[in-house]
DNA sequence: TACCAGGTGACAG
DNA sequence: CTGTCACCTGGT
């Protein structure tokens, strides 16, 4: 199919900035998007012929976004699954450039110049289970590390399709022993997945029910599991469960209110999209390094 | 070798 | 309620 999206849309950013852990650059310059029980290849095509090409090749073309600009990119997977997974996964239906045009340069041009930064990164719609488990896991860990442990578990606990090793599921990862997750590299957070996905497993926990929450009563709902305090249960709110206001503090974050922000970010201004804000200023603060 | 990295729970005070 | 500390593991 072909995508066609007139929107900020960056595949590499997206890939970068420290919301996913499953999108891998292939040699071609397309990503490879685990997700959804899914294998996806998306790659952007940036010549104009290259996309008079693949539109001639009776491809479905989809359309979103209202901006003067736009990006094109082919995506190998059919319209059942697109309308049924990618669609909101790929949260086409949120225009990021008019949530950036709420930023103003006179009045705050530090994140100004982060949202220049980062134009193009979106927030995914991710599954509940998965982005519980890897932002627990994330837990003092750099990303390569992150990706790397997240890795080893899809490969321990996951059903293989088209070479890859999609994310267990909550029974396939209550069925590991302590020793087979510690194995992943989880550390002291083995205790804490396996609590998780026992509960969830049980049923004594619905991730999917917390859905119906407020967004005060889904941060309440996903502290109260064992392991998960206020930084990884914004994170699983703002990453899985889309709630967009959230702004989740991490030592990066800390690092630029304290430095450009006396501490305290000006969450009122930009309600109820400080999430995207919260991108912006943190891909800005990694991209530095 | 020692210290740190996208935190959290358990405990002091 | 705020401060301190151990914790697995991989990286410098």
């Amino acid at each position: 199919m072909i995508l066609e999206v007139h929107d900020d849309f960056d595949l590499k950013k997206i890939a970068e900035s420290g919301q996913c852990f499953r999108w891998n650059e292939q040699p071609d310059g397309s990503y490879r998007v685990i997700a959804g029980g899914y294998v996806l290849n998306i790659r952007e095509l940036f010549d104009a012929d290259e996309i008079k090409e693949y539109s001639g090749k009776d491809n479905d073309i989809v359309r979103y976004g209202t901006a003067d600009f736009k990006h094109t990119f082919f995506i190998n997977c059919g319209k059942t699954e697109f309308y049924d997974f990618w669609e909101e996964y790929l949260d086409l239906k949120t225009d990021y450039s008019k949530i950036r045009a709420k930023i103003d340069k006179a009045e705050d041009d530090y994140l100004f110049r982060a949202s220049e930064t980062g134009k193009g990164i979106r927030i995914l719609k991710q599954e509940y289970f998965e982005t519980l488990m890897t932002f627990i896991i994330s837990q003092r860990k750099n990303i390569p590390a992150i990706r790397a442990s997240v890795e080893k578990l899809c490969k321990a606990a996951g059903i293989e399709k088209d070479g890859c090793y999609l994310f267990p599921t909550p029974e396939q990862m209550a069925s590991l022993s302590e020793d087979e997750i510690s194995a992943c590299g989880t550390g002291y957070r083995t205790k804490y997945l396996m609590k998780a996905a026992k509960d969830i497993a049980d049923g004594e926990v619905s991730l999917e029910a917390f859905a119906g929450l407020s967004d005060a009563e889904l941060l309440t709902e996903l502290e109260k599991l064992y392991g998960v305090g206020v930084k990884v249960a914004s994170c699983t709110a703002l990453f899985a469960y889309h709630r967009m206001d959230f702004f989740p503090e991490d030592v990066w974050i800390k690092r630029v209110l304290a430095d450009h922000y006396d501490g305290h970010f000006p969450l009122e201004k930009y309600t109820p999209w400080n999430g995207v804000m919260q991108q912006y200023l943190f891909f800005g603060q990694i991209s530095d390094k």
